[in-house]
DNA sequence: CGAACACTTGAACCTAATCAATGAGTGTGG
DNA sequence: CCACACTCATTGATTAGGTTCAAGTGTTCG
């Protein structure tokens, strides 16, 4: 009935959508609902940015449409890919619950929108929700996993190596499977690639035009296909 | 009281110093006896291992004496140094709340000591004591951000930048002040500096050869000096 | 005193970055 | 619908940065 007096909560989803985000398992749809009165929605642009490295963190957010990347740009320096954000994940978080200001850009991809909540909505949330903080628990626990993969990874992997296993993780996460056959398209340049396991497009294309010819992989402007089975064979080769 | 009957609770330092841990901050004295009770500790001798990659997750730990090293061998790969563990700092904790098992393992640098909770006493504990899950909250996003700022360091930074970057990071960390001297003095082989930012000993020494002319590091088996302001200037440096 | 280990240095090799030039795909405006 | 501009992808030539392997030196410890 509050819809009705708050349209920004309207959102079409709504709270049966949201149980699909991690923060959400295992709450009961009513306190989903009373969670979600809190919030607004925000639409960014593709190149556009929900915060910026330095910024204050003011506010969290949970991507609904879109694709968000998390980036580091040092001037004069090449630019990083931390991390990509998928519908119904949660982002912007840490900064908030750190207390020490954004260490990150997050800048969407493409056209997206993210539901919004303010900081300070978020710790009492979760004191008056204690599945949810237990979510957030195990959310960022699984983040710090993952990280630390990813940091063995550049530590004692070969670019080719990596590349491989970016592709597999990536096709998990971000992939559609062609129709009868087992490829997976990807939307994804190869600049932002590159900026994902730490090389130039130049490099990304010579690897690619080698993987080409073992029909590992195919790739044009803007998309990647990959075929998982013989991709994970270089997963683990010597490069 | 309870001292008598639990003698592995019977740690010298004990509550107070506790109330330096992260997870312990704002945290009043009783109740951080009272979690006390619930532990055990453990030493480990150089080189030997809390848990390894693949255990299942079972405990949780506060290093207390000591030091340990987070990380990850695969056969036929190079070594790489995750994390290194300082006294008061937990680990262990992130396969205990994410529930896959340990994807690191930790390994004692040095003779250490460490307090072990149950996992399972570990959820209890947050739930009974807000302020601890709170702390741990906090603690998690800090550790994701510095994770960032390492992953970013890796994507994009020359080795160089790395590794000066690595030993003012690691000296604000375990370096202890030298005497009338702004120096900084570090226990910290070469092999260990090498698996920390990803390269081989080789490199690292030939890095420190040139860095001893300009006063800005020096070296031996097994110590490392540097002179922060000077060492400084390298990171940013173009390589 | 001897053995094991950690560090250093040199030389050869190799991976990947850089720079330059070209080609292909996409979007825009006439 | 075509021409143009722009961005993204490819390829070649060159170079720089790091690895690898081998040999030698210095330390620590039993």
């Amino acid at each position: 009935m509050s819809y009705a007096l708050r349209p920004e909560v309207a959102w079409h989803g709504g709270a049966q959508q949201l149980r699909r985000c991690p923060l959400f398992h295992n709450v009961g749809a009513a306190q989903v609902r009373a969670v979600l009165r809190n919030t607004g929605t925000r639409c960014v642009g593709r190149g556009g940015f929900y915060f910026r490295q330095g910024d204050r963190a003011t506010e969290v957010y949970v991507l609904i449409r879109g694709r968000v990347k998390l980036v580091r740009c040092r001037p004069e320096a090449r630019r990083g890919i931390l991390q990509f954000i998928l519908p119904m994940e949660p982002f912007g978080y840490e900064a908030a619950l750190g207390g020490a200001g954004h260490v990150v850009s997050a800048q969407a991809s493409e056209e997206s929108e993210a539901l919004v909540w303010h900081a300070t909505a978020l710790v009492h949330i979760m004191t008056s929700h204690p599945m949810i903080a237990r979510n957030s628990l195990r959310l960022m626990a699984e983040r710090i996993q993952g990280k630390w993969e990813r940091i063995n990874g550049l530590l004692t992997e070969s670019l080719e190596q990596r590349v491989a296993r970016a592709l597999l993780l990536l096709g998990s996460r971000i992939g559609r499977r062609a129709e009868r056959s087992p490829a997976i398209e990807l939307t994804l340049n190869h600049q932002d690639l590159a900026a994902f396991v730490g090389t130039t497009p130049f490099t990304i294309s010579r690897i690619f035009s080698g993987w080409r010819r073992h029909r590992i992989v195919d790739a044009g402007r803007g998309w990647v296909v990959i075929w998982p089975r013989r991709l994970a064979t270089r997963v683990g080769a010597h490069g």
